[in-house]
DNA sequence: ATTTAAAGTATGTTGACAATATATTTTAAA
DNA sequence: TTTAAAATATATTGTCAACATACTTTAAAT
């Protein structure tokens, strides 16, 4: 006879909205600019409108949604401003967070830096993309945690869900100007380089190393998102002679 | 004869609420670890408990409340292990966004700050506490917007948020063994020399006089706080026996 | 003193209603 | 007939009050 484990669930439906509904942001599966209709959320997850509104708040305060009083919430934008200003601020705490890193870091989370960038290497082996931006994703936090501070980390896991939204949006699928061979053996390697200074304490060697792995995610970045403002600069002035 | 404009507010209840609750932590009235109690905010506010909680989520997000779920919403605690962090971050960020500033900021906005550092010099004088806090932070959030860089400024004034409170904590009450008149004379002192170097686009001066600014206040606080704690110490033994 | 059960209190969630913005239709003027 | 403004209708968000669930306290029993 079968226990009656009704109590599985011990999580708040707010939270659940939380995770689902940031999980439909950084994968675009949620376009950026368009609305999030609350009605339809509540329904897709089979739960009340309250819960979701908490959770969109929070991701207000996180800078995923925008809200707008009276019109409701959308999904932030993504242009080429932020995109600039999410870097700038991207360099800055990596920066300091690897220095801080490689004073603090203790052996086992040094451990788990490699395997993460082992099962990475597989990953991009292997073209799985989702698993590449989820174990990219990992191998930074763990870097994050191993400052043990607390508003670092808060920040710089804020900027990992940016990052990853850019991520999906330039690595799931192939673009033929760029070579994304090179790319993955790059940005592995840099891994590679960053946990063998941590492991050696070289705080100055691995601020260098984090600087030119941002950089150069920031250029593929840009590589991507070029095209399509350069398209959308030779719409505009068509449309200003028809008015 | 009179129009009715019943409907002034035109504002959401949650932000409201989230307005109100934040100035509540901020100025101490509401002490850190004390609970949240929804039904009695509620009824102070005369509005429902739906957007307090809503406001709550914000205030999670932005680290001022902690939520347990089950047992509700708590003010963030005040301990010397994330103050230490909080410097860190505050430090990080006042440095690079000071860097920005002095190669971005506007005219209009250097006068501003001249503007809020006068008006802060007097309330000094005044001894008028509330008013050097609020002008203080000002000051600060001028620099902040002059970097143009919408996630820095929104961690920076997170950090913000929480500095406010520390310096309700160590600012409000005069202490015997900390020279009130010489920190105010500094802090000034600071924020001239920081607006004459913002305004010469030297950002490596400018850098340097703000590290000195964070860490004297840095110093106030510890000041306070080393007390409070060296108590705590020589009562947790007692306790220990007790048990 | 420790454990257990029951009562009480506060939080978590829902569905309904009120307020607001958007879309449509109607009306009036050009 | 076309256009613009006003009025109406519709849809969505904002808020509330009540109910469900989880935790805390109290008191009884071991």
């Amino acid at each position: 006879m079968p226990k009656k484990n009704n109590h599985i669930k011990s999580q708040a439906l707010s939270e659940v909205a939380y995770q689902k509904i940031k999980e439909l942001i950084v994968t675009l599966k949620l376009s950026p600019k368009a609305q999030i209709d609350e009605e339809w959320v509540a329904q897709t997850l089979s739960i009340g409108r309250t819960p979701i509104r908490e959770a969109l708040f929070r991701l207000n305060a996180e800078n995923l949604v925008e809200v707008i009083r009276g019109r409701g919430f959308f999904v932030k934008d993504i242009n080429l401003d932020d995109v600039g200003g999410l870097f700038e601020t991207l360099l800055i705490l990596e920066r300091s967070a690897v220095a801080l890193a490689a004073k603090r870091i203790k052996k086992d989370q040094l451990a788990d830096l490699q395997k993460t960038n082992d099962d990475l290497d597989r990953a991009w082996r292997e073209k799985d993309f989702l698993q590449v931006t989820l174990l990219n994703s990992r191998f930074h936090r763990i870097i994050y945690e191993a400052t043990h501070n607390s508003f670092l980390i808060s920040y710089l896991n804020n900027l990992q869900n940016q990052t990853q939204r850019l991520a999906y949006l330039c690595f799931s699928k192939e673009q033929p100007s760029y070579d994304m061979q090179s790319h993955a053996e790059s940005a592995v390697q840099d891994h590679q380089s960053l946990i063998e200074q941590l492991g050696l304490r070289s705080d100055i060697k691995a601020t260098e190393i984090i600087s030119e792995h941002v950089k150069l995610f920031q250029r593929r970045v840009i590589h991507f998102m070029l095209p399509a403002l350069e398209l959308l600069d030779s719409i505009a002035p068509v449309q200003a002679v028809q008015s």
